[in-house]
DNA sequence: GTAATAAAAGAGTTTTTACTCCTCTACTTA
DNA sequence: TAAGTAGAGGAGTAAAAACTCTTTTATTAC
């Protein structure tokens, strides 16, 4: 569905969000063992995220990274949006560049339907939205 | 969504299922025209779904592949779980190995109603369902 | 101002997926 | 039964994705 990078980038963005809430910073090593990822990668994931402007983050001692209210704002979408690109959301089910209602695939309108639906629920899923039910361990971002 | 992989084993099925209309075979050249791919790797993937028995093939000069009718009554979710197993159907959508009702990873239940959309879709479309659009050229395997 | 800390940056390596090549075997038809 | 066609099988290459290592730069605390 999304790529293994992209897992790890939603699981991370999710952590910081939880940690976020008392503007606290959380650093790479603290997110890699609360994600179960490799650190080194994780660490590039939110370098790149930072980048695109989806997370904060500063150098130092007491550093690390963070989300501001707009940033809790943000969707799965976006993330995703942001490591996979928008093939999820606008590609062809079986692999057709030029696939469109013109010149449909055989299951282009399903798929139409189906990437729809995966888009709202992604667009409706903020990284705040968690963190309730994350603190609670009503939900798991490892194992 | 699926490997790319699995794009070919579709579209090429879908192809073989439209040629088997009347009892005739199609060699795996002319299957690699009609969608576009590389002809030594989509010899390799129909070769292993021959083996998994989701088509026939005959050697030999007039030979090649076909579908009976059983074959045409295969659903695209079998050609899914063929080439990519179940992880679709029932992976956790951000990779959690123990994601389920009981630990949730936080967008579980969302995943849980766009994986069954994804299922009921591609199990719905049989692949015989297609063989008139494709033969009108209402609907395309390439491109 | 210096030492310690933590992210940024860049250049690898490993693993998986995609794709190719060559030889062998089975089958059909003349 | 020989010739030619077409899939089967195995081993190998190329490209992309996943993951690591080392150095640099910024920040803070003392």
């Amino acid at each position: 569905m999304v790529s293994k990078t992209c897992e790890y980038a939603i699981r991370a963005m999710l952590f910081v969000a939880q940690k976020s809430k008392n503007d606290s910073k959380v650093g790479v090593k603290q997110i890699a063992k609360a994600i179960d990822s490799p650190e080194p990668f994780i660490a590039k994931i939110l370098q790149d995220l930072g980048k695109k402007g989806l997370v904060l983050s500063s150098k130092g001692p007491t550093g690390g990274f963070y989300l501001d209210k707009a940033g809790l704002k943000k969707s799965l979408a976006d993330i995703v949006n942001a490591i996979d690109g928008d093939k999820l959301f606008t590609g062809c089910g079986l692999g057709l560049k030029s696939c469109s209602a013109k010149m449909p695939c055989p299951v282009h309108e399903e798929f139409v339907v189906v990437r729809k639906h995966i888009k709202v629920m992604l667009q409706n899923a903020k990284l705040g939205d968690y963190n309730t039910a994350l603190e609670l361990g009503e939900k798991y971002l490892k194992r």
